[in-house]
Parts: structure tokens; C-alpha cells; sequence
DNA sequence: AGAACTTACGATGTACGTAACGATT
DNA sequence: AATCGTTACGTACATCGTAAGTTCT
């Protein structure tokens, strides 16, 4: 057994079982990789993979139940490399952050700005997709740390922990009759209008269609997008009115637009950071983390990575 | 990095920094064992050991903190072994017990008999210490399971659940003066007269010196032994008044002695069983630890393995 | 016919053991 | 002088890539 060939494993599983792509992933001839997969079913004594003639189809039950232990322990050995960069005593490395992109537009600036003054000497990646892409980066290792509203709670793999609350706000263009009122905004008062807002599985959305849902109210979303700079943009445009979180509007900055509370309209939403469990971090990442939430201190993140 | 070169590093911590030793454990060649250390701690960019001219003195601070994830690393290999060979869906294999000589004497043979009719093709070793022993004995891997009453629960890689509460019980030789009393035996009744017990970490021995200290007591131990059955044979010579746990005693079969129950004078005793965090168990282990304490089922027992 | 895995084979590289050497106690 | 680690060197084994072969779609 070595690591070369659990990496095969690993890989083949998730090429879909197929070892020409495994090769050439991991950059080797195939029928080395055949071999070694091989090798190893034979000194554990189990078949790994079941194979329909020569062509490998899938895992075989104790395949399938070995496998979490092929890749915790692929794992560890990712953490002593890691950790024996951080032990050299240098304060370089690579962080990589996933985040949707109200989390990257208006959550994250700050702190990357801090983080960059403290640690300049670590490069800094900003990924962005969904939340289920996130999650996606989290487990195969392309990132370090995710940050969303949604979703990112339903993997076993990962930890989540809970880093800020925040509410929607309703956007609209200056003469519009909502303004009119002069009491606050109901959601019956809203329903009567095109809106535009965010795509479902991103930004509280599913808090949005609850609410409506909920009060039985029919309602109709006109136009729906990833970020709040593209609703308030078609909300100029007069298309709709539009609810997006309240950190990404501001009085000064979006002068053309009219800002509504709706923090009572729409559950509170909690945005999360997303880690894989058993993850080593270098020192800087549980600094990033700090800076981003004072409350997540190096021990109570240790603790969620460990379960 | 291979599994190789980190074994030669855990065993170079156990064998006290001593490369010859090293390599006489792992029946290899010494200058083999010296280059694969050197070679890994070139490759990770970090010295793992401290030197004196040549001479391995210790671990340095980076080895110290990269140690642990080293053995993580190696127990994970190991359970990918024993789980492969239990998938194979043999119901063979090898079960180590440790346990102090009250629990192998008095508390495990029922199980043991059970657990040798169910599964007859498992070698059960029953290994017998001290509680430290045995918590060492779990630590490096030479018992699976451990059962005592103290001293497990001071190590950090070791979880332990409760099995079962037992109190002591008094023995005496049948014309005893404690047998007149017309009340239940007091602490003070007890103190008058030469003890004969427990060593000091066995079964529950802290509790008898906890009682007679806290009434302001002075008492007379005048031997100790690790078991009761040597406790019993001096109280038969009439050298004192023994103290023991109430399950080593029995009316029918101790017909040369007398009982009386001590469950009112000393703090109730509980017995643990050890395990050492994080570690694969096959399906047998599961099932003995299920045969000695109903309540102890794998979900129970896998949720204290992982944290 | 094409895609996918296996077999065969030769080249390279790595690991290991023996023996000699150097340093420390 | 004895113990312990390093250096040197030759052998054996494992890995890997290319090329040809086989089987399934």
C-alpha cells in the first residue's frame, strides 16, 4: 500500500471509474494506474472496483465502504505537507476563499484588505459560484474556507459556522408609489409588483418564497440574478422592484435608487462559513477568519474542523 | 513522503531518539533508516530532529507539533488494513483485551465464553497490567479494548465509557469480631483493624483512602496486593481485615471467609472500558463490547471513538 | 471502429544491505 | 573502546512508459 496508488483510488472514483482519465489527470501512463489499482486490491485482499468484463463500473461494497478511509487518509497527508510548509517558520502560502458573490462584493472587501496588510507575502484567491459549487471547491481542496447564505450545512464533510445576520432590503427607483406610504412596507404591498431579485439557492432567496408563500399570497419575480449590482441595475431600469440584502445597498452609493427596510418582511438570514472537517489550516487562514468574525477565534474553528 | 520513512519516525520517537534501535524494531538496516529521515525532512523543508554532532537528541519544535499528524496519518493506514481484512467477510481475525486481574479474574470470563461461541474463529489475547500499562498498551496499538476501574481517562487519545458501578465489600475469617456487631460496619470499626487492600491505582483503591482521609481516620494498610485473590488468602492467614470489590467475593465459593457489604462506607466504583480515539474497530470488537455492556452498542461506541 | 483495460517489455530509478568511515561519549 | 550516525557502493526490486493485444460498446 501507498500513497500513489490511494491517490489512483481516489482519482478513479472521481474520473467515473474510468483510468484513462485518472492518468491523465495525475499526469501518468494508464496502465500503471491499471496495475497499481491492481496491486493494491490484491494486498488488501478486496475487490475495490466491480467490473463489467475489463471496464470498471463502480465500487463494489467494501470498495464503497473502504473508501472514506482512502480518503481521510489522502487527507492527512495533504495536512503534514501543509503543516511542515507553516512549521519552516514563513509567512507565505496560498488562502483560497470561496464565496458567493454578495459575500465577495460586499462582505469580504474589508477583510481581504486587512488580511493583505497583515500577511502580504500570502497570495489571496477569490473563487465564486454557487453555493453547491462551494461546497463542491471545499471537498475536492480547491478551497480553503467558503462563505454563503445557503446550502453550504447539507455536506457531512464540511463544518459550518454561523459568521453574521443581515436582513433584505427593498429597492426601488425614486418615484415609485411604495415610497408613497406612511407606514412600513407589507408583503401584500409588495406582491402587487414585479420584482426582481435573487436566483434560487443564492442569498436567502428560499426566505423570500417562504414569506410569500407562507402569507398565501401570489406573487410574480420578473428577473432573477446571481448579484445585487444586476438587480438594482434592471430596478433603474424600472423593471421591478427590488429586494436584495441590505449590505449591498447604500444611500450614498446607489443615489439613483430609493432604499426600503425589510428586515420585517423576510426571515433573518445567517451567513456561514464553510470548512472541510479534518482540514489543517495554516496560521493565516485562522487569522482571515478572525478578522472576518472577531467572535471565531482559533480554538472554537479547531473545534468544528474536529467535530 | 512514503509510509515507510514515517514509521522510522514514530518508532524513532518510541525508541528514544536511537536510529539502531530503530532499524532493529523495523528489521532493516540502519544507514536505510538514517537516509529515509533525512530524506524526509528535506522534502518537507523542515529538521524533525534536534542533533547533537550527529547524535538524534530529540524532537525539535516542528517535529514535536508535526508528530501528531505523523501518527494520525500511520493509525489511518492501519485502519484501512483491518477494515480491508474484515471486508473481506471473514469473520476471523484477532481480538486484544486488556484488562487489571479483578476484570480478567471476575468481571470478563462470562463475556469471554460468550464472545468464544459466537465468533470461534477469533484468537482472543487477553493481556493483564496496571491501568497506565494498559493505557499505554491501547496507545501503541497492542490491546484493542481496555477494561479498568482507574486511570484511563487521563490521556487525551483515549476515549473511555462507563461499563458498570460496583461497590467494595469486607472480608474476614469466620470468628471475626466485626461479625458481632448488631449494625452495619462503620469506618471507625474498620480503622481499628490491620487492612489488607488493594495497591495503590488498582480497583478502586483511591476511594478506600479517599473515606478513611476525609473522616479524619487514621488507618493501617499492612499489605496491598493487585488482586483479590491474593487479598483473600492472607486474610485467611488472618494478617488483617481485607477490603475488596464486592464482585471478587462470593458466600458459596469463599466458604472459608466471611462477607460483609462496605457499599455504605466508600465512594460507588465505576468500571471503564478504553479505547483508543479515532481507531478502527472490526465488527467482533463491536460485538464484545456489546456482550459486556448491553447499553454499549456501535453507535454509541463509534460516536466516543470519533470525538 | 473506437474506447477502455490488460499484457509484455525494456529503461529508469529507488530502496536496501554491506562495509568502511567519522564523530561522540 | 564502544556506540551511534553518515558515506559509499553494488544489487535487487519496483515503477513507469511505450507498444501491442484483448474485450466490450
Amino acid at each position: 500500500m501507498n500513497f500513489q496508488q490511494l491517490r489512483y483510488i481516489r482519482e478513479a472514483v472521481r474520473c467515473g471509474f474510468n483510468l484513462t482519465d485518472v492518468a491523465a489527470t495525475l499526469h501518468t501512463s494508464q496502465p500503471g494506474v491499471s496495475r497499481q489499482v491492481r496491486e493494491l486490491e490484491e494486498e488488501l485482499g478486496i475487490e475495490i472496483f466491480s467490473r463489467a468484463g475489463k471496464r470498471l463500473t463502480g465500487l463494489t461494497p467494501p470498495g464503497a465502504a473502504l473508501l472514506p478511509y482512502v480518503n481521510r487518509l489522502l487527507q492527512e497527508a495533504d495536512n503534514i505537507k501543509r503543516a511542515s510548509h507553516e512549521l519552516q517558520g514563513r509567512e507565505d502560502g496560498k488562502l483560497s476563499i470561496a464565496a458567493t458573490h454578495s459575500q465577495a462584493r460586499y462582505a469580504l472587501p474589508q477583510v481581504v484588505k486587512e488580511f493583505r496588510q497583515r500577511y502580504p507575502r500570502v497570495s489571496l484567491h477569490l473563487h465564486q459560484g454557487s453555493p453547491k459549487q462551494l461546497a463542491e471547491m471545499l471537498l475536492c481542496g480547491e478551497a480553503d474556507i467558503a462563505v454563503a447564505t445557503e446550502a453550504l450545512a447539507s455536506y457531512e464533510a464540511l463544518a459550518t459556522l454561523p459568521c453574521y445576520r443581515w436582513t433584505h432590503s427593498i429597492v426601488v427607483p425614486p418615484d415609485h408609489p411604495l415610497l408613497a406610504l406612511d407606514r412600513p412596507v407589507t408583503l401584500k404591498d409588495l406582491a402587487a409588483y414585479p420584482l426582481i431579485t435573487y436566483e434560487l439557492g443564492y442569498t436567502g432567496r428560499s426566505h423570500i418564497d417562504d414569506a410569500f408563500a407562507s402569507a398565501g399570497l401570489p406573487y410574480e419575480v420578473v428577473m432573477t440574478a446571481m448579484d445585487a449590482d444586476v438587480i438594482k441595475t434592471y430596478v433603474e431600469l424600472e423593471m421591478g422592484v427590488g429586494i436584495v440584502a441590505s449590505i449591498a445597498v447604500d444611500p450614498d452609493r446607489d443615489r439613483q435608487l430609493r432604499i426600503l427596510d425589510a428586515g420585517h418582511l423576510f426571515q433573518i438570514n445567517v451567513t456561514r462559513l464553510g470548512l472541510r472537517k479534518g482540514q489543517w489550516l495554516p496560521k493565516y487562514a485562522f487569522a482571515f477568519i478572525e478578522m472576518f468574525v472577531p467572535t471565531l477565534n482559533q480554538v472554537v474553528v479547531t473545534q468544528a474542523l474536529n467535530g
